[in-house]
DNA sequence: TCGCTCACG
DNA sequence: ACGTACGTGAGCGAG
C-alpha cells in the first residue's frame, strides 16, 4: 500500500485579502464591527480559512505577505505595478488583523524584505517538494499556475472568493492550449501585463503569445530561431519589443530560490486556538462565527461590558450553563409550586400566525429552581399549579414576545398579568434593525449563543415539523427560556443606558396588552358584502379582458408586465418610458405617460380592478373565521425602523381609500351587533405638526396655532402669494407636494419628479422653504450632523434609530441616511402619540365602562365599535384622549366621524 | 424566492 | 458624478 505523502499548504495572503476586500467592495460599509474597524476583508478571508485549512488539516501550512512596497522587482523595473491604485485605506486597516486572525488558526505567517509573497510560496513550495511533500498553493492569481508540477498544485479563486479552480499540470495544459506551466512566464513576458504594469511586447495578446510559445517553447529560443520566421508585422514587433519581452518575462517568473530563513519544520499547522480565537471573533462582531462555535460546544463568554447579574458579576458563564430541564408529570408538578415570584415562561407555537396557531409545548421555570418543559397542553388549564402561577398577578413574568403569548393563552382561558420582560420588544426597543422575530438570531445579536435558531431545530416550509423525541424538543425550549432569563439583566440595563426605560415600561410594554387586546377583539367583515362585489367584479373582469385581447390583436396574459411589456413596445411600437432591471417598465407612472391609448387605458382598468378582487375580496374572506365572522389582524410590534405598527394576516392598514371603487371594500367592515357604529378619529396633519414641534420653527407653528390650512399657508410663503390673494388648487397641490417632501427628507430630483417640474425649479422652490422656514433648515442640519456624530437618531420618546450609513463613501446609501435622519424622529414621533393616546383611550373606556371597543389603527388614525347610544360620548372622549396623548407646542387636531360601516364613517 | 406592481399613511 | 422622495404588506408571474 501506497503511504499518502505528508501535505503543505501555502496561503497568498496578500492576493487572497485583495481578492476578499474587493469582492464585497460593495458593502464594504456594511462591514464595520463596533469600533469601525472595517471587516469584509476579514469575514472573506476568515471563510477561507475556515472553509478550505481547517478541513484540509494539513502537517505543514504557512502564509506569505507582501512585505512592503520595495522589492528586487521594482529595482529592476522603476514602473514595476507603478499603475495600481493607492491600497484603499479600508483594507490597509485590516492587515494587522489579518495576520493575527492567521496565528489564530495556528498557521504561521511569514514576509521578507525584497521579496513578493508569491517568492516565498515558490521558494517553500520547492522546499517541500524536495522533501517529498504534496503541496498546495491557495491563491486569487493565476499567474501562480507557473509553479504547478506533479507535486505542486495550485488553487485559484475567482469570481470573488467563492469559486476554485485547482490547477494540475494537465489543467494548465488545457488551460494554456497544451503549454507547460514553466511556459507561463514566456507567455506573461511576451503579453505583459498591466496590473503589474510591464509592458511585454507591443502588439502581442494572450492568443499571439501562447500561438509562438506552442512553436518555440521560450522566449530566449524564439529569439534564438527568429531568423527562421518570416518577415511579417508581427516579426518586427517581436525583434522590436526584445528587451521588453526579456525582462518582462524576468519580472514574472517567481523565484524559487529566496532567501527565507525558516526550516519546514518550524511550519507544523496547529490547528485554530479556539480559547484566543472567541474573544478575537467577537472583537470583530463575527456572530455567525460565534454561532457555529457556540453550536459546536464551545463556550462564548458574555461580549466585554455586558453584566450579568445585578449584584455587577461579569456573565462569564452566561453561555456556559449548563441546562436543567425536567420534563413535567403528574409527581414533579407541585415542584411548579416552589419556581418563587418570577419565572421564565414560553409557549411554543406551531405557526406564526397565534390566532390560529396550535400550541405544540412550553417550558416554565427559572434558573434558580430549574427548568419544566410539556407537551401536555392541558397542563396550563384551569386548576393546575401551572395554570395558577402563569395567572398569579404577584409573579413576574419574562417571555419571548409577550403579545403572541398573551393571545395564545387567552384562547386556552388564560390571562397572563405582569409581564416585566419581553425578550423580543426590548431587543426591538434597543436596535430597531433586530427585528427579527427568531428568538435564536435575536439572541446571537445579543451576545447569547446557547440557543439555536427555529429554523434549525424546526427547518422552515415544507420541512417545518417539530421533533418527535421529546429530548430534541425539550432541550431547545429549555434554552429559549434561559436565554430570556439571561438576557433580561444585560438588555434592561442597556435600555436605561439608551434613557429608553419609559419608552418600555409607559409605552411599549402597556401597548403590548391594548394591541393583544384589539387583535382578539377582531372586527367583523360581512362576507355577504364581499361576495356580491367579487361576482360583479368578476365580470367586469371577463369583459375587460376581452377588450384587452381585441386591442391588443391576441390573448396573452394581463397580469404579466414582462407579455404586456412585449405587447407595447415591441408589437404595437410604443416607445418604452423606463426600463426595470429585468425589461420594460408598465407601472401606473408609465403607463399615464403614454397618453390616450385605448389599450393603456383598459390595463389601467384592469389592474385596478384586478387588485381589488384579489387582495382585497378575495384576500379578506380568506381570513375571515367561521366561528366569528370576523378577521383578526396581527400588529408587529417590533418590526418597523421608525416605530410604527405593521399589521399581517391580513393587512388592515392598507384598506383601499383613495378610488371609489376600491373604497368599497370598507362596506364590508360592520360593527359586531346590529345598531351599532363604526367610528373613525384621525389626526389632522400629525406629521407636519411634530416637524413644527421638534424643529421649533415659528412660521411653520404659527401657521397651526391659527388654525390655518397648512398647505394653502406654505403656497403663501414659497410662491409669494399676498393675503389678499386666493390660492389657486394647483399651486396648493404643489405646496402640499413640498410639505410631503420635507417630511421624508427632501431632494430636488425626488420633488421635481413628484410635480413635474424641472430639477432646478424644484432646487428653487427648496431654497425659498427653508427661506422662508429657517427653523425646519437648521434642525434637518443639526439632525444630520447628530447622526453623524452619535450614529442614531432618536422620537420625542426616545426610540431609537441607528444609521451606519451616514458615513458611508457611497452617494446613494449616505443621501439615504440623511434622508432617513430627518423622516424617522418624525414619523417615529408620530408613531410615538398615537401609541399613548391608543393605552390612555383603553383606560378611558373601561374607566368610563363603555361597551365600545378600539379595533383598528391605521397610523394616523384609530377605529372604533360603538353601540349608538355611547356615540355621543365617543365623538367627545376620542378626540380628547387623542389630541391630548402629548402636549407640543402647536395644538393637535382630531376629527372623528361615525357611519354603519367602515365605509361610512367619513 | 425574487422582482414588479400597487394598496395604505 | 453619483441618481433618491419616508414607512409598510400582498398577490402575481417567472425562474
Amino acid at each position: 500500500m501506497k503511504m499518502a505523502k505528508p501535505t503543505l499548504l501555502l496561503i497568498d495572503g496578500n492576493s487572497l485579502a485583495f481578492r476578499a476586500f474587493f469582492a464585497l467592495i460593495n458593502q464594504v460599509d456594511r462591514f464595520v464591527n463596533h469600533e469601525g474597524l472595517h471587516t469584509n476583508a476579514l469575514v472573506g478571508f476568515n471563510n477561507l480559512l475556515d472553509g478550505i485549512v481547517d478541513p484540509f488539516k494539513p502537517d505543514l501550512a504557512l502564509v506569505a505577505w507582501d512585505a512592503g512596497k520595495t522589492t528586487f522587482r521594482t529595482g529592476k523595473f522603476d514602473d514595476y505595478k507603478g499603475n495600481r491604485d493607492k491600497t484603499p485605506q479600508e483594507l490597509v486597516e485590516q492587515f494587522e488583523p489579518l495576520r493575527k486572525m492567521v496565528e489564530l488558526h495556528g498557521i504561521k505567517s511569514y514576509e521578507l524584505p525584497g521579496y513578493e509573497a508569491d517568492d516565498i510560496i515558490g521558494t517553500t513550495a520547492r522546499m517541500g517538494e524536495v522533501a517529498g511533500y504534496a503541496v498546495t498553493i491557495v491563491t486569487g492569481d493565476r499567474d501562480m499556475t507557473q509553479l504547478v508540477t506533479d507535486d505542486v498544485s495550485v488553487w485559484v479563486t475567482k469570481k470573488g472568493i467563492s469559486e476554485i479552480d485547482h490547477y494540475t499540470p494537465a489543467m494548465v495544459a488545457e488551460v494554456y492550449d497544451g503549454l507547460t506551466p514553466a511556459q507561463i512566464v514566456e507567455v506573461k513576458g511576451l503579453q505583459g501585463d498591466t496590473s503589474d504594469n510591464y509592458p511585454g511586447v507591443a502588439g502581442i495578446g494572450p492568443k499571439t503569445a501562447i500561438k509562438l510559445m506552442k512553436e518555440y517553447h521560450t522566449i530566449p529560443e524564439m529569439y534564438e530561431r527568429i531568423d527562421e520566421m518570416k518577415a511579417s508585422k508581427q516579426k518586427e514587433k517581436l525583434i522590436a519589443g526584445k528587451e521588453d519581452a526579456l525582462s518582462s518575462r524576468d519580472l514574472a517568473t517567481i523565484r524559487t530560490n529566496a532567501p527565507v530563513d525558516y526550516d519546514l519544520s518550524s511550519l507544523t499547522y496547529n490547528g485554530p486556538d479556539y480559547e484566543a480565537i472567541i474573544p478575537f471573533y467577537q472583537h470583530l462582531d463575527f456572530k455567525a462565527q460565534l454561532v457555529k462555535l457556540a453550536n459546536q460546544g464551545h463556550t462564548i463568554p458574555a461580549p466585554t461590558g455586558v453584566q450579568n447579574g445585578a449584584d455587577g458579576e461579569p456573565a462569564h458563564d452566561m453561555n456556559n450553563t449548563p441546562l436543567e430541564v425536567r420534563s413535567l408529570t403528574a409527581t414533579n408538578l407541585t415542584h411548579i409550586e416552589q419556581l418563587g415570584d418570577e419565572i421564565s415562561f414560553y409557549l411554543e407555537l406551531d405557526d406564526e400566525n397565534y390566532h390560529t396557531a396550535n400550541p405544540v409545548g412550553f417550558v416554565i421555570g427559572n434558573n434558580e429552581h430549574g427548568y419544566f418543559v410539556s407537551r401536555d397542553i392541558e397542563l396550563l388549564v384551569q386548576g393546575t399549579p401551572v395554570n395558577r402561577i402563569l395567572q398569579d398577578a404577584t409573579v413576574k413574568k419574562n417571555v419571548f414576545n409577550a403579545k403572541g403569548t398573551i393571545v395564545a393563552l387567552r384562547r386556552l382561558g388564560l390571562t397572563l398579568p405582569n409581564v416585566a420582560f419581553d425578550l423580543l420588544l426590548v431587543a426591538y426597543l434597543l436596535d430597531a434593525n433586530d427585528n427579527n422575530n427568531d428568538m435564536g438570531a435575536l439572541a446571537h445579536e445579543n451576545g447569547y449563543y446557547a440557543v439555536r435558531t427555529d429554523e434549525e431545530v424546526y427547518g422552515k416550509g415544507a420541512k417545518f415539523a417539530i421533533p418527535e423525541a421529546d429530548e430534541d424538543l425539550f432541550e431547545h425550549l429549555g434554552r429559549k427560556a434561559m436565554a430570556i432569563q439571561y438576557l433580561k439583566d444585560p438588555l434592561m440595563a442597556k435600555l436605561a443606558e439608551h434613557e429608553q426605560t419609559q419608552l418600555y415600561d409607559d409605552i411599549e410594554l402597556p401597548l403590548t396588552s391594548v394591541l393583544a387586546d384589539m387583535e382578539a377583539t377582531g372586527i367583523t367583515v360581512d362576507a355577504n358584502t364581499l361576495l356580491e362585489m367579487r361576482s360583479k367584479l368578476t365580470e367586469r373582469l371577463a369583459e375587460l379582458e376581452q377588450t384587452i385581447y381585441q386591442q391588443a390583436g391576441h390573448e396573452f396574459n394581463v397580469q404579466s408586465p414582462k407579455q404586456l411589456g412585449v405587447v407595447l413596445f415591441e408589437e404595437m411600437g410604443y416607445t418604452p418610458i423606463k426600463k426595470t432591471k429585468t425589461g420594460y417598465s408598465t407601472s401606473v407612472e408609465v403607463l399615464e405617460k403614454m397618453g390616450d391609448v385605448p389599450l393603456v387605458a383598459s390595463i389601467l382598468a384592469y389592474r385596478q380592478i384586478a387588485k381589488i378582487q384579489s387582495t382585497y375580496v378575495e384576500g379578506l374572506l380568506r381570513v375571515i373565521h367561521g366561528s366569528d365572522s370576523k378577521v383578526h389582524t396581527r400588529y408587529l410590534q417590533t418590526l418597523t425602523q421608525t416605530g410604527r405598527l405593521s399589521s399581517v394576516d391580513p393587512n388592515l392598514q392598507n384598506i383601499p381609500v383613495r378610488i371609489e371603487e376600491g373604497r368599497r371594500i370598507r362596506k364590508a367592515f360592520v360593527p359586531r351587533e346590529k345598531g351599532w357604529r363604526i367610528l373613525s378619529a384621525d389626526y389632522s396633519q400629525i406629521e407636519l405638526r411634530v416637524l413644527a414641534h421638534i424643529t421649533g420653527d415659528k412660521h411653520l407653528q404659527e401657521a397651526f396655532i391659527n388654525g390655518e390650512d397648512i398647505h394653502a399657508a406654505t403656497a403663501r410663503r414659497i410662491f409669494g402669494i399676498g393675503p389678499d390673494e386666493t390660492v389657486d388648487g394647483n399651486i396648493r397641490r404643489q405646496a402640499k407636494a413640498v410639505n410631503f417632501g420635507i417630511v421624508y427628507g427632501i431632494s430636488d430630483f425626488g420633488l421635481a419628479k413628484n410635480i413635474g417640474v424641472s430639477r432646478k425649479q424644484a432646487k428653487q422652490i427648496i431654497d425659498t422653504y427653508f427661506e422662508q422656514y429657517p427653523g425646519v433648515k437648521t434642525w434637518s442640519e443639526e439632525i444630520i450632523a447628530a447622526a453623524r456624530e452619535q450614529g442614531y437618531v432618536e422620537t420625542i420618546a426616545h426610540r431609537r434609530r441607528y444609521l451606519p450609513d451616514i458615513k458611508a463613501k457611497n452617494f446613494n446609501l449616505r443621501s439615504f441616511a440623511e434622508r432617513t435622519a430627518m423622516n424617522s424622529p418624525i414619523q417615529g414621533s408620530a408613531a410615538d402619540i398615537i401609541k399613548i393616546a391608543m393605552i390612555n383611550m383603553e383606560k378611558a373606556l373601561r374607566d368610563a365602562g363603555l361597551q365600545s371597543k378600539m379595533l383598528l389603527q391605521v397610523h394616523d388614525e384609530l377605529i372604533f365599535e360603538a353601540p349608538e347610544s355611547e356615540l355621543p360620548i365617543l365623538h367627545e372622549l376620542v378626540p380628547r384622549v387623542m389630541d391630548s396623548a402629548m402636549p407640543l407646542d402647536v395644538p393637535l387636531i382630531v376629527a372623528s366621524h361615525e357611519g354603519e360601516t367602515w365605509y361610512d364613517a367619513k
